[in-house]
RNA sequence: GCCGAGGUAGCUCAGUGGUAGAGCGCGGCCCUGAAAAGGCCGGCGUGGGGGGUCCGAUUCCCUCCCUCGGCA
């Protein structure tokens, strides 16, 4: 029988973390993050981390283990839970996947298609170009080597046309092509994804409450602290830091910054939510906003057995 | 009290004698190496109240109410 592995995701405040740490006491299992912004070090408040006693109530993994100065994606992401997964299952764990990042969780399950990273030199000409001629130009250009891809992607969506001009200018394949070769966890394991579903406006809630607190457990210092390293391309932008830099700029004041850091995490929230949606394999657990952990964990456990 | 400006979407505001838009918000969606990112779609409206002119008023006129400046 084929190891299992244990998902639970969720919006960002529906309860995933404490639910989780309830998880791991009932079934023996270890947390691995599965959060973009929780990987890296010294930002803490502001990805709303699992406190001291939750983190030594359940063992958890690649939380602040990276450094917010280094270069990070979906693909070291991959090797980084692998690696995990043998390990507590060496130990005869069972491991848990909790967090909120769709993409990250997704790709995990299914699997990237086996490409190149990124190239520096490449992707900062593309740029330059989109910005010169505009996305449009650019988009014509993988209509004419990629027409799959560029029928995909929309001519507005910069992103992805450059890192599908990227790959084909660097493996002289269409990304089209490379995506349909894939090798996720699905083929080795056996997986179970369990989803958090709160009602919206509690949600909501729950994020303003979350966003008060996180001021006044010093999230400004915090971002001090950060603002002070060269931030990569992804730590820079997580929810808080440039809303924070703004604020220390002088370009607005603190309750401005406070309520834009609510906006923009409702709005976060609800795209999290659009992307859990869509994935049929979810088994939902619907959950109030004052529902406890332990409750919470009861209900994924029976589910379980 | 007088003078001036203004009351249009949840907010800030355009515009037009033929029943109205933009940005933000809000909602829906997409997503394969930056993903807390990036992109797409949707107007969600008693046009302050009442009256008048006109085939037709959100637009012109009268009146009332409200807001903001200035003068008293």
């Amino acid at each position: 029988m084929r190891p299992r592995i244990i998902f639970l995701v969720g919006p960002t405040a529906s309860g995933k973390t404490k639910t989780a740490v309830e998880l791991a006491k009932k079934l023996k299992g270890e947390i691995i993050s599965c959060d973009s912004m929780q990987l890296y070090k010294g930002m803490d408040i502001i990805t709303s981390k699992p406190d001291r006693v939750l983190m030594r109530a359940a063992r958890h993994h690649l939380i602040g283990s990276v450094s917010p100065e280094k270069e990070y994606n979906v693909s070291r992401y991959c090797k980084d839970v692998r690696r995990k997964i043998k390990d507590i299952l060496k130990r005869k764990r069972m491991p848990l996947v909790v967090g909120g990042t769709g993409l990250y969780m997704s790709i995990l399950v299914d699997g990237l298609f086996k490409s190149i990273s990124p190239k520096q030199g490449v992707r900062a000409r593309l740029y330059k170009e989109a910005e010169a001629k505009g996305s449009g130009y650019l988009h014509s250009k993988l209509k004419e080597v990629d027409p799959p891809a560029a029928m995909k992607i929309h001519p507005n969506d910069t992103k992805r046309i450059v890192r599908a001009l990227e790959v084909f200018e660097s493996t002289a394949q269409p990304i089209s092509k490379l995506q349909k070769e894939r090798n996720g966890l699905s083929k080795e394991y056996e997986i179970k994804i369990f989803g958090l579903d709160m009602p919206r406006d509690e949600l909501y809630k729950r994020i303003d409450d979350r966003v008060d607190k996180m001021f006044s457990s010093g999230l400004v210092d915090e971002v001090k602290r950060v603002l002070k390293l060269k931030l990569s391309k992804t730590s820079g932008y997580a929810i808080g830091v440039r809303e924070i830099k703004s604020y220390l700029g002088g370009e607005y004041d603190l309750e401005e910054a406070k309520r834009l850091i609510k906006r923009n995490t409702r709005q976060y929230a609800k795209r999290q939510m659009t992307w859990f949606r869509k994935d049929k394999r979810i088994d939902w657990i619907r959950i109030t906003g004052k529902e406890r952990p332990a409750v919470i964990a009861d209900k994924v456990n029976i589910k379980l057995s």
